[in-house]
DNA sequence: ACAGTATTTATCCAACGGGTTAATTTCTCG
DNA sequence: CGAGAAATTAACCCGTTGGATAAATACTGT
């Protein structure tokens, strides 16, 4: 058993302190939006005092800007991870779209920041140099993409990367954004696993199908009788 | 000129005010979201006492509800007055899409909204019975569509109507709702007119290009050198 | 060990914001 | 016309919340 040196009422810890306030700081951001956010939450969240959330940060907007710029920091550094140059160009659009959805999945609160920040006209983000520097490597990857799909006869048509993009971000984000009120409206549990395993093979196809021309696997297939979704919903 | 039967303080007008303060809520709900809402400021710009507010609805979650439910039943409506049966498939998707994108742009405030109660995990959806119950005409009439385009051959797959509906309100709802991070992400306003005709022509050349399998009209080709828009902002 | 600094705590407060009370004015109808 | 109902107003209440102050506690270098 190792001896502690001293018993401490608190461990000092500067860096550990500003983690933890900016990590509850999303969480709360993410739950309840900018006006709904409670500092009082965040801090106890944190396992910190109210006080230092203004000593090591600042204000209630410095603490979301300072999120919102590390959510974007994040989802950017993952698209760098990701290269598409040595697959062919169907294999790399499925893999984006791949990507996109199962990170949106992964970060939900990443989601509701964006939501956040344009309920807000994107008032902070105007203000941030730091995020706008931060280009999206996927514009310039897709770019690339489908050009050399063009060129291998792969894809039919050279569209607009940035409308691709939107359009991939696009599918997957109202789904998974929405999905509260639209699993109330279709009377369905969306987010269950056989749903979101539907919906990925849905846009990946309709995608593909719009770029190649070809009809790719199971488009949409209305699920074959023997396997839709019996009256229990399992887990 | 009238003579008025007498010098009013103020106008007595139930149903009138009732009104007023649903419209003023709509806007304060869809700019501010929940949370950040302003009672009194709901009252000011509906011409009423705040009193008002509570006297004909109720308290501020009553308001949101109301408001809600409200802009559920007005799409709803216009929903039902597009009748997409005697057009032939294409032509119905095409429609479809451009109704969906048009009633997003002019109606902001139910993005907003629909962000909004997402935020909120859809709890007060949930409890309205009102809106549950109003099915959206737009899955059966896709459903109806899908079938008359495979069986006349238009179509090549019978997509999932649910999934093609959330994928058109998808890609029309995120660029729009998301249209101030995007823009300062890109560095251009995509809201403006050509932008915004350049993304309705994309949407749809996407969803009928997989739909059908035969490339239509300029899809997302990217603009002519000569129509690129140059560098002043016309209006 | 000690002085100075960095970090954390306990407490306070003024403004805000939703909601209420009670009085006032207009309407309605016998 | 008059009394009761409906609509509207002004003023207030009180818990909440963002933010501030100052004291206490841990760390650092010398």
């Amino acid at each position: 058993m190792a001896k502690a040196k001293r018993v401490l009422k608190w461990q000092r810890d500067p860096e550990g302190m500003r983690i933890r306030i900016l990590e509850a700081a999303k969480q709360e951001f993410a739950a309840h939006g900018l006006a709904g956010a409670r500092v009082d939450r965040i801090a106890a969240n944190a396992g910190a005092n109210k006080r230092m959330l203004y000593y090591h940060i600042g204000n209630k907007e410095d603490l979301y800007l300072e999120v919102l710029e590390g959510a974007y920091e994040q989802i950017r550094a993952e698209e760098r991870g990701l290269d598409l140059e040595h697959l062919d160009p169907p294999e790399a659009i499925e893999r984006l779209i791949d990507f996109t959805w199962n990170y949106f999945i992964r970060n939900p609160e990443f989601l509701a920041l964006l939501n956040t920040e344009n309920l807000a006209k994107a008032r902070h983000l105007k203000r941030s140099t730091k995020v706008k520097s931060m280009h999206s490597p996927f514009v310039e990857m897709i770019r690339t993409v489908v050009n050399r799909g063009v060129e291998s006869g792969d894809f039919r048509v050279a569209v607009d990367p940035v409308q691709l993009y939107i359009s991939i971000a696009g599918l997957c984000f109202f789904y998974l954004s929405n999905s509260a009120t639209l699993s109330v409206i279709f009377g369905r549990d969306l987010l269950k696993k056989e749903a979101r395993d539907e919906r990925l093979a849905h846009m990946v196809a309709l995608v593909l199908a719009a770029l190649t021309g070809k009809s790719t696997a199971d488009f949409g297939k209305p699920k074959p009788a023997g396997l839709r979704a019996p009256a229990h919903q399992p887990v």
